[in-house]
RNA sequence: CGGGGCGUGGCGCAGUUUGGUUAGCGCGCAGCGUUCGGGACGCUGAGGUCGGAGGUUCAAAUCCUCUCGCCCCGACCA
């Protein structure tokens, strides 16, 4: 490709709205447009590198016996309601009406769709296993789109669901798509993470995230340091720090005057946050919640949500606290009625507590559960934290920050036995299928591979997934012998195959050689009056320091040579 | 949705507080010339409903009202 020809300029100065590195780059580079909030084009360049992902994962795809087919992105609200994951989408479903108001979606992912396809075709256990897969744009109306193609409205995805006979056979394709992901992620240069997941609105029992660990991911990632644990924070557990264990002492209540935060009770008593306990209140679903935690802890919403098995969350208004008939920041578990009592089993942890009186400036002491209080449901509701103790092993937990380029989910027979898809074993037994279902967001792995391969000049494009191979440039175009050799040896690079990016624009040297920083492709070939005096050309690696000086003469194999798979 | 910020040629900005000539500057773009190994220089030139609507005024980028959009921080996800 001629850079003169080139749909898409680079940028001198970086666009105003981009924060994120991967998508100043982008921006920068003329390889990504914005039309709206999460909305974006491809240009050609981006494009290419987004087709070299998408090639990789076909790859990987069909060695484990993936099949690629193609379903709509338009579907009625109807199969949406059946699974009533209309519900679980909420918002983030995208729907619209045709000319007669039947109503439709945008599809933001494909189970059902599929699960309908495949009711139709599979009968037998002879029909299983199977694997299908497709690579097609996808629709959430997020709440907040971010970080240029981190996280966005429409976005292409390659979802992958298999079918198996039980849950034995669905646990062996599970950890073979694992792996599969695995080597998409190496081949693509991303080192990836493995962490269990929370499953959310996709549905289904176990779940995995693939993480590019960065400090500009979206994510936290709890995993231990000494055993192979890890986990996103929504989903991540944990052993807390024990309370002291004492004796049980009466309950009575003690003047707090103004104190309203655990901070305050705490230091006001002169006792650590861990034995005091917190009331925080929120509204599931409409219906008013109770719950109580470890002072020193917080609250994990996503936890909770599984816990409560509702569909929306959110904390409650200060207005809703009072109507409550509750004093916030004295809030108390002790007697409080007429709504849903949830606690963290951390209050079991320790004796003679702090607790709220529910009236101002004033709290309990030697609060004891189950002594004093009683809850309607004890369910781990707290957020894991680095520095508490492994839930396999105890050893220390870290912290880190990442980003979701992929999550598999083992869906069971969650979608086959509301769509009824079925099949006959051999033993003549209707049984439902097993499903897993496994996503990779395509344009989030482009912006990860860029996060975590660039420098302070621009784009360092791992091999497999560069735009292009070679980069070649030759200084000073207007030199007759340096423009007819650069225009013999972008033939001659072309005819062995390779993918040449030709910077044949009169530009200045140092416009080319900021350009080809800020594009990043790997191999780097310079040609000018300067290397033509030897006869040769200068290579440099886009990571390399220095570049090296290479005869002009047969240069294109060599550099073939270079690109073997 | 809550909090913060911002909309002025393709990009980055100034001008808005305190209304007042043909709305500026840098980059980019077009033409000509000189340059040519790390974002060269000179000359000439094109390009703007100041996000939109309404209002106040002799006069609005600037003041008022409404509205649309974008970015960032939080609740959601590949």
């Amino acid at each position: 490709m001629r850079l003169s020809k080139l749909f898409g300029k680079t940028l001198r100065q970086t666009p105003a709205e981009a924060e994120n590195i991967s998508h100043q780059l982008l921006l920068k580079a003329g390889m990504i447009h914005q039309l709206a909030a999460g909305i974006y084009s491809y240009l050609p360049l981006g494009w290419r590198a987004l087709r070299k992902i998408e090639n990789i994962i076909r790859q990987e795809m069909d060695a484990i016996g993936g099949q690629e087919l193609m379903m709509p992105v338009l579907q009625p609200l109807e199969i949406w309601t059946e699974t009533e994951r209309d519900l679980a989408f909420g918002k983030s479903l995208f729907t619209l009406s045709d000319r007669r108001d039947r109503r439709l979606v945008l599809a933001p992912t494909h189970e059902e769709v599929i699960t309908e396809l495949v009711r139709r075709n599979v009968q037998s256990y002879r029909d299983l296993p199977l694997l299908l897969y497709q690579i097609q744009v996808k629709f959430r109306d997020e709440p907040r789109p971010r970080g240029g193609l981190l996280r966005v409205r429409e976005f292409g995805m390659k979802d992958l669901y298999s079918f198996d006979a039980d849950e034995e056979a669905l646990d062996v394709t599970y950890r073979k798509v694992i792996q599969a992901y695995q080597r998409i992620y190496e081949r693509c240069g991303l080192p990836s993470m493995v962490v269990e997941a929370d499953s959310g609105a996709i549905g289904g029992k176990e779940s995995h995230e693939f993480m590019v660990v960065t400090e500009s991911g979206e994510d936290q990632v709890i995993y231990c340091s000494k055993c192979d644990y890890s986990a996103n924070v929504e989903k991540a557990e944990s052993v807390k720090l024990p309370g002291e264990e004492e004796e049980p002492l009466p309950m009575e209540e003690v003047a707090t005057p103004g104190m309203k935060t655990i901070e305050e009770v705490a230091g006001f008593l002169g006792i650590p946050k861990q034995k005091t306990v917190k009331a925080v209140f929120y509204v599931a679903d409409g219906e008013m919640v109770f719950v109580a935690i470890r002072g020193d802890l917080e609250v994990n919403e996503v936890k909770l949500k599984n816990a409560l098995q509702c569909h929306e969350l959110r904390l409650a208004s200060d207005e809703e606290v009072k109507e409550a008939g509750l004093v916030a920041g004295s809030a108390s578990p002790i007697g409080i009625k007429g709504m849903k009592r949830v606690a963290d089993p951390s209050i079991t942890l320790g004796t003679n507590l702090v607790a709220g009186a529910n009236k101002p400036d004033a709290h309990f002491k030697n609060v004891n559960y189950p002594r004093d209080f009683e809850v309607d449901l004890l369910a781990d509701i707290a957020i894991a934290q680095a520095g508490e103790g492994c839930p396999r092993c105890g050893s220390t937990l870290l912290s880190a920050r990442g980003i979701e380029v992929g999550h598999v989910f083992k869906l069971g027979t969650f979608f086959s036995e509301k769509l009824g898809a079925t099949y006959v074993n051999q033993s003549g037994v209707e049984r439902p299928i097993y499903m897993g279902c496994y996503g990779i967001g395509i344009g989030r792995m482009l912006a990860a591979a860029i996060e975590q391969n660039h420098d302070e000049k621009g784009i360092i494009w791992p091999i497999p997934i560069a735009p292009y191979q070679v980069h070649l440039c030759p200084l000073s175009m207007d030199n007759q012998e340096v423009a007819s050799n650069a225009e013999t040896l972008y033939l001659r690079l072309q005819e062995e195959g390779l993918e040449v990016l030709f910077d044949d624009r009169p530009e200045s040297p140092g416009v080319k050689l900021n350009d080809a920083d800020l594009l990043g492709m790997p191999l780097r070939v310079v040609i000018s009056p300067r290397t033509l005096s030897t006869s040769s050309v200068e290579l440099k690696g886009r990571r390399d320091k220095e570049a090296t000086l290479a005869p002009l003469e047969g240069v294109e194999k060599r550099l073939k040579s270079l690109f073997a798979p």
